[in-house]
DNA sequence: GCGATCAGGT
DNA sequence: CACACCTGATCGC
């Protein structure tokens, strides 16, 4: 959390990702980047009062921010206050005070932050000196070093202050996994999951809204499946995220949002509760206890409503197989599935992962945690985490009935038709090249609109203008967003020509931005094959799919870490890049002096090991008794 | 009824 | 441990 108040001493007048107390008086606003933590007081009605007597102050951002910001109903009434200022445009802004009518003039210069879509650095110059507010930034080393706009002369700037997101101003954080490497890790995890079969899925649990578009859209790109998200409207503008998602439940990689299963007892509401599996720690007594309540027999006694959240402590609950369809009796009318989702759950963000094998999808979709099976055949009732994904902003406003959606979560692989077992991966390739956004505000998935899940690389946007593409989305640091940052191509061509020399396995990212047609290039069959027929392709696969055999055991979710987050466990893991490992030279981080560099080999046991839950003892983390 | 704030949760 | 949220309770307007 943000400890920044909103004002630097140099510039006291303008406010920065804070919209509350002081900053009320603000002559002009600037919003880093869209989330929530950094939006406080932004629609509060004080500031919207404000707005209406004093017609000069303005909030400025980023286009994406902008476009990200009002997507949301309730911030609507910025929409003709907003100015949004394109990337490494240094622009001049008056800073006018209303009632004395003094003026103060600055320069402030959008930097990529690589944070989230649309995230920015600003950097600010005028009579007191250059200062530098970071907000939350992700630069990769080096990427600092290429930015004209904080240089002049051939040598960086005189910043008078720099206003630094310090978050991992930690020596324990001396060795952060680049997004890249992060990628790649989740990518063959991913991979290795639902290329065993259509009914193996996978599902990202992303908590906050934004930041995880990078990792969807290469997922998507290198595994040519869309990711199922609840909305994407926001992204109506941005094509190049666009295409990657799909509002389609019927894909194998889920990032939606999940219901809080806490409702689904009071949904079902049944005359009484038995439990079948006794958390440790815990007494059936105390289970019936939490349970009792949700229950007809109970509620006829008992005022109305009791929160569930105990509920989630008791990890499984078994239930006949013969009263799933009756107890989850889905109220739309879709076909009944049958087939079941082997679930990957993956935490990018934290990325713990716990992976469900299991033969009934309702019985996946509804219950409370992952914990330990039972040893029987008997189908447990397992569990889900929360997914957090996009805007949480507009999520009232969805009609369906959210028990309804809920319910059909997103596992619910094979709903399309019954018999249907085998995702239709034609589907996956024949792509419209329009790009046109219409009907997305019902959000419809984008392949019903025309789009495919047919991978669309991020250059093939380029050129075009109509959209705010995801060249100015920081959420694209590296690798494709090299391309996408909306750099200029000098930056462009070095970066790249690193990337080319070392030849990684991320070669897609590659061609995204160096080679604006190579989609057109690969055959489809090709790639059809990549997906329909993953044994062939990805050979190393295959001895992997060997070592993880049957149904695995649901242990303990264990952590490994990706993105920002990075925890012991992973640490230990030493999540580093090897140097002949895939990771190219552009993710280079410095390297811990005495760390141990993994070998692709043993991170891809890892791998496994995390995916079937696993545990691996590496550095014990004590989690409870 | 709305918001702000806090505590607690993932 | 931090992030980026979310939910629920309480209080003030």
């Amino acid at each position: 959390m943000s400890s920044f108040e909103g004002q630097m001493a140099e510039y006291p007048t303008i406010s920065i990702d804070r919209f509350d107390r002081e900053n009320l008086k603000a002559r002009a606003y600037f919003l880093s980047h869209c989330h929530k933590d950094h939006m406080k007081g932004l629609r509060a009605p004080t500031l919207k009062r404000r707005l209406e007597c004093s017609l000069k102050v303005y909030l400025y951002c980023s286009p994406v921010t902008k476009e990200l910001l009002l997507t949301s109903p309730k911030y609507k009434f910025w929409e003709k206050r907003i100015i949004s200022i394109e990337i490494e445009t240094p622009t001049q802004i008056s800073l006018v005070d209303e009632a004395s009518g003094e003026k103060e003039e600055i320069v402030v210069t959008l930097l990529p932050a690589g944070h989230c879509p649309g995230s920015v650095m600003f950097l600010f110059q005028g009579n007191n000196g250059t200062v530098l507010y970071t907000g939350d930034f992700r630069l990769a080393k080096g990427e600092a070093a290429r930015m004209e706009l904080l240089h002049s002369g051939g040598r960086v700037k005189d910043i008078q202050s720099v206003y630094l997101d310090t978050t991992f101003c930690d020596p324990r954080f001396y060795q952060i996994p680049s997004r890249g490497e992060c990628l790649s890790g989740i990518l063959e995890l991913v991979r290795s999951w639902i290329t065993r079969s259509p009914y193996h899925v996978v599902w990202l649990n992303c908590k906050a809204a934004y930041g995880y578009e990078y990792l969807f859209t290469n997922l998507s790109e290198e595994l040519g499946v869309q990711i199922h998200v609840d909305k994407l409207d926001m992204f109506r503008n941005m094509p190049d995220i666009l295409h990657h998602l799909t509002t389609d439940r019927s894909t194998q990689i889920h990032a939606c949002r999940h219901p809080k299963i806490k409702d689904f007892l009071s949904y079902i509401c049944p005359v009484n509760a038995y439990p079948n599996v006794i958390p440790l720690g815990t007494t059936k007594d105390k289970v019936i206890e939490i349970l009792q309540p949700l229950c007809r027999s109970f509620q006829s006694t008992e005022p109305k409503y009791k929160p569930l959240g105990k509920l989630k402590r008791a990890r499984t609950i078994h239930v006949d197989s013969e009263e799933e369809d009756e107890l989850f009796d889905d109220p739309l009318p879709v076909p009944l599935r049958h087939k079941v989702p082997y679930q990957l759950i993956l935490h990018p963000e934290v990325f713990s992962m716990t992976t469900i094998s299991q033969n009934q999808p309702e019985k996946l979709r509804q219950s409370t945690g992952c914990f330990k099976t039972e040893s029987t055949q008997n189908s447990p009732l397992t569990n889900f985490i929360d997914c957090e994904e996009s805007n949480s902003e507009s999520e009232e406003e969805l009609e369906i009935p959210s028990s309804v959606q809920e319910d059909l979560g997103p596992v619910t692989l094979p709903q399309q038709k019954v018999d249907v077992d085998v995702p239709q991966w034609e589907v996956f390739f024949k792509r419209k090249d329009d790009t046109t956004d219409e009907g997305l505000e019902n959000f419809p998935s984008s392949t019903e609109t025309g789009g495919s899940q047919s991978p669309k690389l991020f250059s093939d946007s380029d050129g075009e203008s109509t959209h705010i593409s995801s060249q100015n989305s920081s959420q694209s640091t590296h690798i494709t967003e090299q391309g996408s940052q909306g750099w200029d191509s000098q930056s462009d061509t070095v970066l790249l020509s690193s990337q080319e020399k070392n030849g990684g396995d991320i070669t897609s990212l590659n061609k995204g931005a160096y080679r604006p047609k190579t989609k057109e290039s690969i055959p489809t069959s090709q790639m059809e094959q990549n997906v329909l027929c993953p044994k062939d392709t990805y050979s190393d696969l295959k001895s992997r799919d060997s070592e993880i055999t049957t149904v695995p055991n649901i242990g303990e979710p264990t952590t490994l870490s990706c993105g920002k987050h990075i925890p012991e466990k992973n640490r230990s893991l030493n999540f580093s890049t090897h140097s002949d490992s895939q990771s190219s030279s552009d993710f280079e981080i410095p390297s811990t002096p005495e760390a141990e560099l993994p070998k692709r080999e043993h991170l891809q046991y890892l791998y496994e090991k995390l995916a079937t839950g696993e545990n691996i003892i590496v550095e014990r983390k004590n989690v409870h008794s």
